[in-house]
DNA sequence: CCTTAGGGTTGG
């Protein structure tokens, strides 16, 4: 019989299969049967390189997988081609391609333990008298450079752009997908169905999708895609790695080896030729006069009015601009009350705008989305001397404008749940009793977001406040040269640490030159308890330059407390030019009295003076900032020196004078950060000690104000904005000195920056 | 009903 290979059979009906040959189903294939009239039929899904037996025969193994039971390992089966066959084989054969052959002989399989498959192999050869058919697979998938009018393909592809399903003027839904492929041919599709769920499942540019039935036409000189009938998809994220899994609403689909190669191979090429957009915008790093793209959860929804509809949504990150609130009465707002409640501060308004109303009242509260190119707008009303900032779906789908709904394993969702979950929402509450004329105050300086935005791109955010005669010298020159030098630089802020910024804030000791961690106010109460334990001594209350007052606590503690009040000019002044000094307080108590008197210093009684407590603790309180003392540098000396200070004809109480004449070294308050500084010659680290001149916030003062603490992440929200490529950071110039740092083993060179200041319209 | 949209931001 003569050999029949088949190479560009569509459909298996063409198959001119001689008219006496039967199906053979694999479980009934046995050794030493019959088998001249049986066929076996099944899909190839692996095989070997071509290889040549010792004897020269060619010899080529297939693995044929039976149609019945796809899953099952057993279903499947060596086939073994020699000679010629093997040959021809190999050229034509693939993945995917069903396979039939007649006239093979059963062996029993050496293999079939070790593999798992079929207790029998197919041998087959010219010499036998097989023949074998095999089909391509049915899908053929048309590269885009590739597309004829008026066809129907199959096609695999890139999405380049895409509009989420919308509700269209007519009676479908609608989403506009634009592909590229390998071809570099961009194909864009309008697809329409009146389930949005049977559209395609994209959820970010550079998803991977497979078009099976799609037709082609031409349209205004172009390609364009067109959904016909039978149109399927599959969709998958088009990372490199990322599971294979494919979203569609098809409960049928083929997707086997070839397609998941088709796959991988798609994301490489994505990888290098599309450009993929950054990670998501949070709300902490929205920038005003811009467009967004927003993965959040819906917390409330409401009417607004015939073309407008409320969406109350949360990412977990606090905007860092006032938003404003869309007036809607909460008895309007569908959500849940409570939660509502907890979330306000955290809780943006979105409005959408027509074609995505409907959309938008369908979604279910508690669902995330994405809502895609929200418009975040500034309010510009007049006689308003503050700004806030207003985020609009408006209505139309340029740009992809709309929302999708994402489904709870989405990657990108299981994230955001992570998040959410771990949002402190007392924190949230904190910065809310921060009193709206501060927040106000705040942007009535920062009127002009847009002159802001320009400036980041021209401009730096940064100015010098000396040396402005150097030229700029490129990091690469800086760090092939040799240290000490100083240069002024112009770069981008890539990253810094910490990124908590409460952590920057360290205590440094000029004279010695260490830096310590600031005490936390456990410590400090834990020292108080302790020096609480000394009964305070009356013999050293009212003495010629302090009036002493003393009182017992009712609680069952009964503690005794003394307060002695320092006089000056023999009086006791307004208590806000106060000095006091306190003994047998808790903490409670101490911080009660900084916020009525100027000074407080906790002490405790020896046998013959008061003394200070343990420099563990602040040695002075004054307005929010406690004042501690080098434990290293301090020869703490009678508090009786004070008096001097008393003396003076208007006492400032400046701490340090208070700290000189106590023979306290005082601890400075600094930021300690590193900055990582890139230029597209090179990055270097540069670190930043700042009292307070760069941020123009006392370090001092920060770790007692959530004002200034936001207004710190503001600024560095602005010098290095989040979730932003490279390319869109903003310029900063600075000042970096190098010098050597040598310790026993090793040698290093050191930045720090210097007078350097963000300037005053970004502060 | 056999269309709808056919990519390229902003009115509220």
């Amino acid at each position: 019989m003569p050999v029949q290979l088949l190479k560009t059979v569509k459909e298996q009906s063409e198959i001119p299969l001689p008219s006496h040959l039967q199906n053979e189903d694999l479980k009934h294939l046995q050794e030493g049967c019959d088998h001249t009239n049986k066929y076996i039929q099944g899909i190839v899904v692996l095989s070997y390189p071509l290889t040549k037996l010792r004897d020269g025969t060619d010899f080529f193994k297939i693995v044929l997988q039976g149609l019945d039971d796809l899953c099952s390992r057993m279903n499947s089966i060596n086939i073994l081609i020699y000679g010629k066959m093997a040959e021809d084989c190999a050229k034509i054969i693939r993945h995917g391609d069903t396979f039939i052959v007649a006239g093979f002989k059963v062996i029993k399989s050496p293999t079939a333990r070790e593999d798992g498959r079929h207790g029998c192999h197919l041998e087959v050869s010219e010499e036998a008298g097989s023949d074998i058919y095999s089909i391509a697979p049915k899908y053929v998938y048309t590269p885009l450079n590739q597309l004829k009018d008026g066809t129907i393909v199959n096609l695999y592809g890139v999405v380049k752009f895409f509009k989420p399903p919308y509700v269209s003027k007519g009676t479908d839904y609608c989403s506009v997908v634009t592909l590229v492929d390998p071809s570099n041919v961009k194909l864009t599709c309008t697809l329409f169905n009146g389930n949005p769920d049977s559209l395609p499942k994209i959820y970010k540019v550079g998803d991977i999708v497979r078009f099976h039935r799609i037709k082609i036409r031409e349209f205004n000189g172009q390609m364009q895609g067109i959904t016909s009938g039978g149109f399927a998809s599959l969709t998958f994220d088009g990372t490199v790695g990322a599971p294979l899994v494919p979203r569609t609403s098809s409960k049928m689909y083929t997707f086997m080896d070839e397609e998941h190669k088709r796959i991988e191979e798609l994301r490489v090429w994505a990888a290098s030729n599309i450009s993929i957009s950054g990670p998501a915008a949070k709300l902490s790093s929205v920038q005003p006069m811009l467009f967004f793209d927003l993965t959040c959860q819906l917390v409330g929804k409401a009417q607004v009015d015939g073309s407008s509809f409320l969406l109350k949504v949360w990412d977990g990150t606090k905007c860092p601009y006032p938003t404003w609130r869309v007036p809607v009465e909460a008895k309007d707002v569908e959500g849940e009350k409570a939660l509502l409640h907890q979330l306000r501060n955290l809780t943006v308004d979105i409005l959408v705008y027509d074609n995505h109303v409907q959309l938008a009242k369908s979604l279910k509260i508690g669902s995330f989305l994405r809502i895609y190119s929200i418009h975040t707008k500034q309010a510009s009303a007049d006689n308003e001397d503050f700004s806030h900032i207003e985020f609009h779906l408006h209505g139309g789908t340029c740009y992809g404008r709309g929302i999708g709904v994402l489904p709870e394993n989405n990657p990108d969702v299981k994230e955001l749940k992570a998040f959410l979950g771990s949002v402190d929402l007392a924190d949230s509450q904190n910065m809310e009793s921060m009193s709206s004329v501060e927040l106000d105050g705040t942007f009535s300086d920062f009127t002009d977001f847009e002159s802001y935005l320009q400036r980041c791109q021209q401009l730096s955010v940064t100015v010098l406040t000396d040396h402005q005669h150097l030229n700029n010298t490129e990091l690469k020159t800086i760090m092939n040269s040799t240290a000490p030098q100083q240069y002024r630089i112009r770069a981008k802020l890539r990253t810094y640490k910490p990124q908590k910024l409460h952590q920057s804030v360290k205590l440094h000791c000029s004279k010695c030159n260490s830096l310590q961690e600031v005490p936390d106010g456990d410590e400090f109460d834990f020292i108080l308890q302790r020096s609480a334990v000394t009964a305070p001594n009356p013999e050293l209350h009212n003495t010629s330059w302090y009036d002493s007052v003393m009182w017992t606590t009712q609680d069952q503690k009964q503690r005794e407390i003394a307060i002695h009040f320092v006089r000056h000019d023999e009086l006791l002044q307004q208590p806000e030019n106060t000095l006091l000094m306190i003994e047998g307080g808790t903490l409670k108590e101490v911080l009660k009295l900084t916020k009525r008197f100027k000074c407080v210093i906790p002490v405790r009684s020896t046998e013959d003076d008061l003394e200070l407590l343990d420099l563990s603790a602040p040695f002075l309180l004054q307005g929010n900032v406690k004042y501690y003392g080098c434990k290293q540098c301090s020869a703490p000396k009678p508090i009786k020196n004070l008096s001097s200070i008393a003396a003076e004809q208007q006492p400032s109480w400046e701490p340090t004078e208070i700290a000189q004449v106590l023979g306290i070294e005082l601890l400075q308050y600094v930021f300690i950060m590193k900055f990582t500084l890139v230029d597209g010659t090179g990055a270097l680290n540069a670190y930043l000690f700042d009292y307070e001149k760069f941020f123009q916030i006392p370090a001092s003062e920060i770790l007692t104000s959530n004002f200034l603490q936001e207004k710190m992440q503001m600024t560095m929200n602005m010098l290095c904005p989040p979730g932003r490529k490279l390319g869109d950071l903003p310029w900063l110039e600075c000042f970096i000195k190098s010098y050597n740092v040598r310790d026993a083993t090793k040698h290093r060179v050191c930045y720090q920056i210097f007078d350097t200041t963000v300037a005053e319209d970004v502060v």
